[in-house]
DNA sequence: GCCGTTTTCGGCCCGACTGTTTTCAGTCG
């Protein structure tokens, strides 16, 4: 039988909210399978282990009908009543309603009166100009679904970026605003405030006065492509590299209500607005509204507007609805770690194996950069792609990195490391002896992720209860965009983790981000360590650690649940207690 | 369909913009 993932089980209820919103069902209902999705997204544990102990209604949005549904889902590979919806309402109408502009109400009136049920039914009846007949079309609207389709072709819909490439530009955008005298305040919103880890669009809030000389400035800018759309106080555009800009104008006064509104998640935000009318209050992005008589209450900070409904300040990157909003009014969101209080980078290349600088320009840049110690892990040759080095070849590296400390003072070194593979069969590419020359062991798998679950998960219990391994590097070995995370039983090797005092890396890459969020706090509950680690393949990735950091945020982690807060002498010790 | 430290029944976020309209529905975030 096909093993159902987290994943198949968020698809299909994301279908089903879709397919009942064309059928014109109670939205609450259509927000009921929503919801459910949106939990199951963020749940860090297995389905398959909360059907079988019977406890998937401790998920939130998940009640008895749901919970029924996902059991058999999951137990079947199959949901009669979504085979029955499906007779009802095309399965195919789902790729309509991927189409910018196609919502529900769209896609039901193409279905019903023009018997549209597919992509290519849709593209035909467009260029027959039938589509704009209907009622409530016109001729602008069924241009717009044949650009979109157009543009499907190229897969360009539902886009997503790197939390990188996202954040890099929406600096590049506040600093060029920031030096306009209009613009009063300035800062990203959305999924890059809230370090998500993919991003689909950039979203910049403003304070000013004057909006239209905002708007103006913004609309104006060299990196501007076409203007999506623009009104007195929100504006969006795509960039060069077709990226969308959505730019938001408030008056200083509305601050903090609007800085939480446009930070989002939107489930975040009704959490927040459904909670302010229980209180009494209308919340929107300008201000608390008394929902019988009063006066509007402003809040030029966000923190304020946390504190009057009764909450802590929510740090951005957990602003997800997974339960945040509830840890917040019982006082439980812990102080998180921050860029600060990083000391050191447990993971970087070099020209040894596949970096692109001397292990020196590496030294100098992390020093540079604050940091008080870097671990050189260059690839083992098991990894033949990435020019891994031999046993021999690491000790003549040792010596190098022996030379190069004599040059710097005691504020900084580098330490002596490897990424060594772990092999299909989970042994090391190196033995023992040579791996005993270093000060800390980073074990990296990277190939044959698809082997079957039961086996990998043994290959990551082996590498996690190995006495040389210290660390293990992006454990779930997604690319974000382009690798799903490995299929492995997670509890069993966080447990195993905990137990054997191996360190769980969070991978500073954008594209890896890895640990993600959900599976951090799984980790945590475990009792699991962490460490926060560029990864850097040349001096410039030495800059990622902030997306790392952020991603541990987004995990719930403190200051204490990452070791490199550590001095390096402090990390050594640890390392060198491990059973 | 879910949920409850004011509710086990009666609620369920809020506003901007566009394109279709003669005052608003649909979509989006």
């Amino acid at each position: 039988m096909t093993q159902i993932s987290n994943r198949d089980v968020e698809r299909l209820l994301k279908n089903i909210s879709t397919l009942l919103e064309i059928k014109g069902e109670t939205r609450f209902r259509v927000n009921a399978y929503r919801n459910a999705a949106e939990s199951i997204a963020q749940a860090g544990g297995d389905l398959k282990d909360l059907v079988e102990k019977g406890d998937l209604n401790d998920l939130p949005g998940i009640g008895k009908a749901i919970g029924d549904k996902i059991t058999e889902y999951v137990n079947t590979g199959k949901l009669d009543y979504y085979d029955k919806l499906c007779e009802e309402v095309p399965e195919d109408l789902l790729t309509l309603s991927d189409l910018p502009g196609m919502g529900p109400k769209r896609v039901k009136a193409v279905w019903e009166k023009l018997g549209i049920t597919d992509i290519r039914g849709l593209k035909k009846a467009a260029q027959d100009q039938r589509v704009q007949e209907l009622e409530g079309f016109g001729p602008k609207i069924e241009e717009k679904i044949l650009e979109a389709l157009d543009q499907k072709k190229k897969s360009v819909s539902d886009q997503r970026y790197s939390l990188g490439d996202a954040w890099f530009q929406a600096q590049r955008i506040i600093a060029k605003l920031k030096k306009d005298p209009s613009v009063i305040k300035i800062s990203a919103g959305g999924s890059v405030r809230r370090m998500k880890a993919s991003v689909g669009d950039v979203d910049i809030l403003v304070a000013s006065d004057r909006p239209e000389d905002v708007m103006d400035l913004f609309t104006s800018m060299k990196e501007t492509e076409k203007v999506l759309l623009k009104g007195s106080t929100k504006t969006s555009v795509k960039v060069e590299n077709g990226m969308q800009v959505d730019l938001r104008v408030v008056e200083p006064a509305c601050w903090g209500t609007a800085l939480q509104y446009f930070t989002g998640s939107q489930e975040h935000n009704v959490k927040m607005r459904e909670l302010s009318l229980k209180k009494g209050f209308s919340l929107s992005e300008y201000a608390l509204s008394p929902v019988k008589e009063g006066q509007d209450m402003f809040f030029e900070k966000e923190s304020d507007l946390y504190r009057y409904l009764g909450l802590q300040w929510i740090p951005p990157e957990l602003r997800e609805s997974w339960g945040e909003v509830e840890m917040a009014k019982q006082n439980r969101i812990p102080q998180l770690v921050s860029l600060s209080d990083i000391k050191g980078d447990l993971q970087s290349h070099s020209d040894w194996s596949d970096g692109r600088n001397t292990l020196y320009e590496m030294a100098r840049t992390a020093y540079a950069n604050g940091l008080e110690y870097l671990l050189v892990t260059d690839h083992s040759s098991g990894l033949g792609i990435a020019h891994g080095i031999s046993g021999s070849k690491l000790m003549e590296q040792v010596e190098e990195i022996e030379r190069i400390n004599s040059e710097f003072n005691d504020s900084f070194r580098l330490l002596k490391g490897i990424e060594v593979e772990v092999k299909s069969d989970g042994t090391l590419d190196l033995n023992e002896n040579v791996l005993k020359e270093l000060d800390i062991v980073v074990a990296g798998i990277h190939s044959s992720l698809r082997q079957e679950r039961k086996r990998i998960t043994d290959r990551y219990l082996a590498t996690v209860q190995n006495p040389l391994v210290h660390i293990l590097a992006h454990p779930t070995g997604r690319l974000i965009g382009s690798r799903e995370e490995t299929d492995v039983d997670w509890d069993q090797v966080f447990r195993a983790a905990a137990e054997n005092r191996t360190l769980l890396e969070i991978n500073s890459n954008p594209m890896r981000l890895d640990l993600p969020g959900r599976l951090i706090r799984r980790a945590r509950e475990f009792g699991c360590l962490f460490v926060i680690n560029t990864d850097a393949h040349s001096t410039e990735d030495l800059n990622h650690l902030i997306f790392g950091v952020g991603t541990a945020g987004r995990g719930l982690l403190t200051k204490e649940d990452v070791l490199n807060t550590s001095s390096g002498g402090n990390v050594l010790s640890y390392i060198k207690d491990k059973p």
